[in-house]
DNA sequence: TTGTACGCGTTATCAA
DNA sequence: TTGATAACGCGTACAA
């Protein structure tokens, strides 16, 4: 059995086996051009029981494209965020004909040159980065005139991307809360000052969040205390847990009056809140309300998490839309926003 | 700004602006061969300035491997089992200089086949495959000649494989579960008949799970209730979820004599073991212990489950190190099975 | 309607 | 030590 790799056969091949040349091979495979039915079907023939598949490789480099995209993000496995974007651009990606590779650098820099740099050498027909550690490496990947789109978050590189509305998705969340009637809000989120931010944008992905959180409070006019704003970092690369999300709310719990309701900006961090909670025996939402970010591990949660959903398969899709239609000669750079809604699930209740 | 895309500059260019052929560039890139020094000099000063990079289509065409692993999954997000295979792959892969292009199919056997397809017009060096929906889809990659590795589970079709010990795992679970004093300990897994197999394995992985549960089960001389067995559908592609978990445990509670623990057979299902106490009321581990299986979602429940962890990284390595040493040249299929363990965190106790 | 022939960018062989 | 040159497999002008 299976001995040594036949090697796959070549047009070349099945033109000979049929008797014509491989420009009609080729004229038949394509469905273009004129073929005499006789001929097609003799090709044809010889097609079905040869197994014959085209080399992509060569055709990429005929056509020149490679019909893939590549795809950078920080760390795969600690946010389930990462997997929902990259099955987006698999999935949209494999409507234009492409194949989706993914690289991980665990947010670090040089590594993510470095994933930049082989999908350049594979000539990916698009290059798209999930929140890049650096604009110098979205820029490399531009000056190589491939269309690149950011994902999630920008650098200052002024490439297109695909952002969700995140001040949007936090005013959600603190209207739901407070529109059942909690007064004593926390906020636990990830840190602004841990991701040197210099985008397009005025502020950061952290402090969009965080802005609206503070002006929800402001215009309700409910308890604004400082000790009720925690940050810090988001979770640990690679391997991410919700370690900061119950280290925070251990805190809050010994807080003398303590926060009816918390919005935590991360599935993950959210997750990190219910185990605090859990060990305090405390319950949701009986005790404490809760709402998270993303709907990544919301639905797995126990109780399930409300929270405040992201289109993740959109923003891969989106992205990949935008690259295609780049590559096809499009417009200039573009971002797409998009917006935000909340799940309801069983986290949430009016205080006691 | 980035106006059209300037084509990346070639071998060809290199050496006309160094003034001297392509062969010596490629020796000096390479790094193989004679070059004098000084043209070593003005060769490397002339690709310093260049920004060139390697056509790695062209080169593929040239040295009949493309560099690239293909890995087959049934649905990445519904499961974060299959992210973590695919980091281990693509972790490995960069070892050997290949990029990874992960194919979804969401348990859909045509769907399968065409990924298959697709990866080996792309000549990929080698075919992964995680739970392959159908022995043809497997044999169709090993027709082509192309290094196959199945993973977690095999169907009839005889390629290499690398699968986990799962009834080792599944003792190791009901050993923790015994030795804490569980006398009444309920089984909630997948329904193996919802997956025929007919592998080289006397039994599929849910047989053998629930194999080793009865098992412990008659070796302890514990309750052995048919009733205290729930077998269903693992979760329901491709949005996955612990709906059949949740189910299974409500049910179990509505029982004349509930059980003190549950060995739920996979971390999603356990998750919806959660919800149902948490709605419930019982408090975990106090009311009932809890222990899951894979180490996906474990570290983010609340409370933190103990469970019984699948080398899943180590897994996705060591398929590509067998693919990698078959490309090579090396021996048979070899079928490696990787041991589990159990990971203690606080979802279990001695009965209350 | 079909075939010939060239080029996509690399690399390896062979001759100089 | 270097340079021509010939593949690798495909697709497409262009000629027939």
């Amino acid at each position: 059995m299976a001995a040594l790799p036949p090697k796959p056969p070549t047009l070349a091949e099945i033109a000979r086996s049929a008797g014509v040349s491989t420009a009609t091979v080729s004229r038949v495979i394509k469905a273009r051009g004129y073929v005499a039915d006789a001929t097609r079907a003799r090709v044809a023939a010889v097609l079905r029981d040869t197994s014959y598949r085209p080399n992509a490789l060569a055709s990429g480099l005929r056509a020149q494209r490679s019909f893939s995209i590549g795809l950078v993000v920080p760390a795969i496995t600690s946010n389930p965020f990462f997997v929902n974007v990259a099955h987006g651009v698999e999935e949209e990606g494999l409507r234009h004909g492409c194949k989706t590779m993914i690289f991980n650098h665990n947010g670090d820099e040089a590594l993510e040159r470095y994933g930049v740099d082989r999908f350049l050498e594979r000539r990916v027909d698009a290059l798209l980065i999930c929140n890049a550690t650096a604009a110098g490496n979205v820029e490399a990947a531009m000056a190589a005139g491939v269309p690149v789109v950011q994902i999630e978050r920008e650098t200052r590189a002024r490439s297109m991307a695909v952002l969700a509305d995140n001040h949007l998705g936090a005013s959600q969340a603190m209207a739901r809360l407070i529109g059942l009637g909690h007064r004593r809000i926390a906020f636990i989120g990830g840190d602004p000052a841990l991701l040197p931010y210099s985008g397009p944008q005025p502020l950061s992905v952290e402090e969009q969040r965080l802005a609206a959180y503070r002006e929800a409070v402001d215009a309700a006019g409910i308890v604004a205390r400082p000790d009720y704003v925690r940050i810090g970092p988001y979770f640990e690369m690679p391997q991410g847990s919700g370690r900061a999300g119950r280290e925070a709310m251990d805190a809050l719990l010994t807080l003398d009056e303590r926060p009816t309701a918390v919005f935590a900006t991360c599935d993950v961090l959210a997750a990190g809140v219910l185990q605090s909670l859990h060990a305090a025996r405390l319950r949701v939402p009986d005790d404490v309300s809760l709402i998270g970010f993303d709907d990544t591990l919301a639905i797995n949660l126990a109780p399930a998490l409300t929270t405040v959903a992201q289109p993740m398969q959109r923003m891969g899709a989106e992205a990949v839309r935008l690259a295609m239609a780049a590559l096809a000669g499009a417009a200039e750079p573009r971002t797409v926003t998009l917006p935000t809604w909340v799940i309801d699930r069983d986290s949430t209740a009016p205080p006691s």
